[in-house]
DNA sequence: TGACCAAGCGCC
DNA sequence: AAAGGGCGCTTGGTCA
């Protein structure tokens, strides 16, 4: 049973109730969330949240109406149209319909909130239309771990993953030479462009594409491109320090110390995620990479004195989802096991690499090498997952919608789609789409099992603990030293039943393994 | 000069 | 070792 609560600029609502418009709305807030925790519904998260959180007040539950209409839209087969609580409620009374903006949060032409009858009512539409749809269940599951994936984004970047910027200034020095002036390359990355330069006997700038295309044809070696694993099969005595060049470049500009300027403050990055970026229903940043950090930057993020970093990441995550959704029992029974893949090594000749390859060739569409014998065999092995991916990439070629397991939909397919697809590379148009379904069924509800289980853990966490990281399969909880093994105990119990809310009674495990670090390098 | 694209590579 | 789906971000380079 859930109780609404309406949030709008000033004015705090209990539906059915009066309205109450408050001089302090947070105060008020935390008032109502201290008596028994209320759902609060409001227009957006990323504009209402935020000057709560600096306030000091964190709220348990809420209902997010622009997540929640982009779902509904989407599960409507109106993918695309504007999502905004603004907008829905524009819809609903036949006015014209504003453009989502981009979040407009601190900006000087911030509109208006939308008044707190409006936020009702769109609200109420929302509720009813779930209801309307084939599992309101999965569905309202599917919106309340939305939005409780959007408060979690919220107080990440506010509290932000810790980062020492000693240890990160160390680190680039180390591999870079010290920070350069203005403009100039650091030493060590300066000294591997000259050797490029000498190797080829004039001037080349190892950052351009074509001008070592064009170097290497003068050299007499044809290049399809300049990634890297094409130019290892080259012998040219620049490949080795252009090599080492690209590796340190990138480190450089995009996790150097311009980037820490920008990202990192008070011992903290705070990137900007943002929910349900991607159409799967994983999240993507908007700013600071955060979900593209090097592995090798992990030794920089390191727990404060007294506390510790509680590192945990799904093992094997989008098979078992795929067992437990086909409900084969065969993949099932493997997916009871720790090791997925070492279960399921009998059934392709003894060999976990050959279960490895053919799961995730059936899960992303593979077809190269030993893929397709690996293939039949997992058909007649495993027939219902196979037989559940074969569909979801089936509806993708026809240009039908699919949908995760709580009720995420697919972006239908484009009119540039529709008409390269009756062309004569129609089969190849039709092939890629069906990879991006077969795969957007297991990231989609992969994603909402991770959902799930952030949800769960962020209620189960004591104070002051502090979730500071989550990447897909992966959550990073930083707290005092003494509640890691609660902490660690809270991972375990969030997983079961994250596993529990989108399957009930399974046989599928999804192991999730915890380890308390003082340094995220040390994690694995 | 700014807008936009492609290449390339980091993460899952 | 990669395969192959999804992203973000920076640089160089083109075009209006």
């Amino acid at each position: 049973m859930c109780v609404y609560v309406v949030v709008t600029g000033e004015t705090v609502l209990p539906i059915g109730g009066s309205a109450r418009h408050a001089a302090d709305p947070a105060s008020a807030v935390r008032e109502l969330e201290a008596g028994g925790g209320p759902r609060w519904v409001w227009a957006d998260t990323r504009e209402t949240y935020p000057p709560l959180l600096e306030q000091g007040v964190r709220v348990a539950r809420c209902h997010d109406l622009a997540l929640t209409e982009g779902l509904l839209l989407a599960h409507e087969g109106r993918y695309g149209e504007p999502r905004s609580a603004r907008a829905a409620h524009a819809r609903l009374h036949g006015l014209p319909v504003p453009d989502d903006q981009p979040n407009v949060t601190g900006t000087l032409f911030a509109p208006e909130p939308l008044g707190a009858e409006a936020v009702a009512e769109v609200l109420a539409d929302q509720l009813r239309r779930i209801e309307a749809l084939p599992e309101p269940g999965r569905f309202r599951l599917l919106v309340a771990a939305e939005s409780a994936g959007a408060l979690v984004a919220a107080e990440m970047s506010y509290d932000g993953m810790p980062w020492s910027r000693d240890v990160h200034d160390a680190l680039l020095t180390d591999l870079l030479g010290p920070r350069p002036v203005h403009g100039m390359r650091p030493a060590k990355l300066q000294a591997l462009a000259d050797e490029v330069t000498a190797a080829f006997g004039h001037q080349v700038n190892p950052d351009s594409v074509q001008q070592l295309v064009k170097a290497f044809k003068g050299a007499g070696v044809a290049l399809k491109s300049t990634r890297s694993w094409e130019l290892k099969k080259v012998d040219h005595p620049a490949v080795a320090p252009l090599l080492a060049y690209k590796e340190l470049a990138r480190l450089y500009s995009f996790h150097g110390w311009v980037w820490a300027d920008q990202w990192v403050r008070g011992g903290r990055f705070r990137p900007e995620y943002v929910v349900g970026g991607v159409v799967s229903g994983r999240w993507a940043t908007s700013g600071g990479g955060a979900l593209q950090i090097p592995k090798v930057m992990r030794r920089v993020v390191v727990a404060d004195e007294g506390w510790t970093l509680v590192v945990a990441d799904a093992a094997q995550l989008e098979p078992r989802v795929l067992a437990a959704m086909a409900g084969d029992r065969g993949l099932a029974r493997a997916a009871g096991e720790i090791d997925l893949y070492s279960a399921l090594a009998q059934s392709f000749g003894g060999e976990r690499e050959n279960a490895k390859i053919a799961m995730l060739s059936a899960m992303y569409g593979g077809t190269s090498g030993d893929a397709s014998k690996l293939l039949a065999v997992m058909r007649q092995r495993f027939p219902q997952a196979y037989q559940f991916v074969e569909d979801a990439a089936k509806a993708g070629e026809e240009g039908r919608l699919v949908r995760s397991w709580l009720g995420r939909t697919s972006p239908p397919p484009s009119g540039r789609w529709k008409e390269l697809v009756s062309g004569p590379e129609g089969g190849r148009a039709a092939r890629d789409r069906g990879r991006f379904t077969r795969n957007f069924v297991v990231q989609g509800t992969a994603a909402e099992w991770a959902l799930a289980l952030l949800a769960v853990l962020r209620g189960l966490l004591p104070e002051p603990a502090r979730l500071v990281f989550f990447q897909h399969d992966e959550v990073m909880v930083h707290c005092p030293l003494d509640q890691a093994e609660q902490v660690i105990g809270a991972v375990t119990t969030a997983a079961a039943e994250a596993s529990r809310l989108l399957f009930g009674s399974t046989p599928v495990r999804f192991p999730m393994e915890a380890v308390a670090v003082g340094c995220y390098a040390d994690a694995k």
